[in-house]
DNA sequence: CCTAAGTAAGTATCTATTTACTTATAGGCT
DNA sequence: AGCCTATAAGTAAATAGATACTTACTTAGG
């Protein structure tokens, strides 16, 4: 690399290391595929993260903040969110992996981005119902929007007619039904 | 151990397999750590299971043959069911933690006890409308049964009411709701 | 010319798998 | 019944390759 550039460095860094993680999880991740991909070294990521967790907890909030921008919470219209929750899984399966990857090795780190939850909870009070609270409305949509990543795709290819489509579609049907 | 039995050491084994998976995962757990818990030496691990991921594919069938038999489908009282499915998880956590890493570290093993799920699909099949096939079905009522524990922890500790009833509770309706 | 960015080559530890060995036990033989 | 032996069950220790993290050094640029 002819210029020096920190920042741009830990950024490829940034970027390596979601893609690592998410492929394989904080446990079979490995520092020098990551530093071999951003075209950087080892000793950058040490300098710049301390280790291999401050690595993987960096790209996980990098990972969650990506999400809470680009679909952003619409209380009054549930149903067009989780289809875009929907599309966007789909588009960055990144995203959830290491979500899921979190949640089984670090689940500590898991929940540090805690206040984006928060906000969209308090922005769903009014949706509560007393049969299902806005803690557990949030809940239900996250996992009907990833519901098809988590399936085992021999299932999935069982439904031979099923597409994107259909499935977008049976995502947004069940959650206008729910709150009817 | 004074005497010899195949069998039972092989379950041992299988047993301490199924902890250490759950807890650790394929790439972290550790071959080292289920032989000491099962009482039992490294060596007998490969000559019963041939290496570390036939011990895994092993562990996580019988996992997933143990859910199989504690929560059968009920084709024509899925409300009720999705609350069992939900006791079972909450029961249960290591089934759908082994299930979890399957899916991200090892997506074709996890797709192999595939009878099991699609006998329970055919069973569905009358309850499908155009809006949402049997399979997508099946895909959301597992996905509502396991919502609670892929939430961050943080999230569900926002929920001061909640208890393992009220959760229940919400998952029974929403299906419910999405039948009608 | 001093500081921060970058590089290359260790090191110490860990870990899956194997090798070489010991011991219990079932079943044939006398 | 009691002995003998082939085989399966079990153990301990070595090996070979990874892998997270460090040390000692070089170079660009304000």
């Amino acid at each position: 690399m002819g210029q020096r550039d920190a920042e741009a460095t830990r950024a490829r860094i940034l970027a390596a290391a979601v893609i690592e993680f998410a492929a394989h999880g904080h446990s079979g991740g490995r520092i020098d595929r990551i530093a071999r991909e951003a075209e950087s070294n080892v000793r950058m990521i040490y300098a710049y993260f301390g280790n291999k967790s401050g690595l993987f907890d960096a790209a996980l909030s990098d990972a969650i903040r990506r999400m809470a921008e680009e679909v952003p919470p619409r209380p009054t219209e549930l149903p067009a969110w989780v289809g875009e929750l929907f599309d966007f899984h789909q588009r960055r399966p990144e995203v959830l992996r290491i979500c899921l990857w979190a949640q089984l090795e670090r689940p500590e780190a898991a929940s540090e981005p805690l206040e984006t939850y928060l906000a969209k909870v308090e922005s769903l009070q009014e949706q509560a119902s007393p049969a299902i609270s806005a803690v557990d409305l949030l809940v239900i949509i996250y996992a009907v929007a990833q519901a098809w990543q988590l399936a085992p795709v021999g299932l999935l290819s069982a439904d031979g007619r099923a597409s994107h489509e259909t499935r977008r579609a049976a995502a947004v049907e069940v959650v206008t039904r729910i709150l009817i």
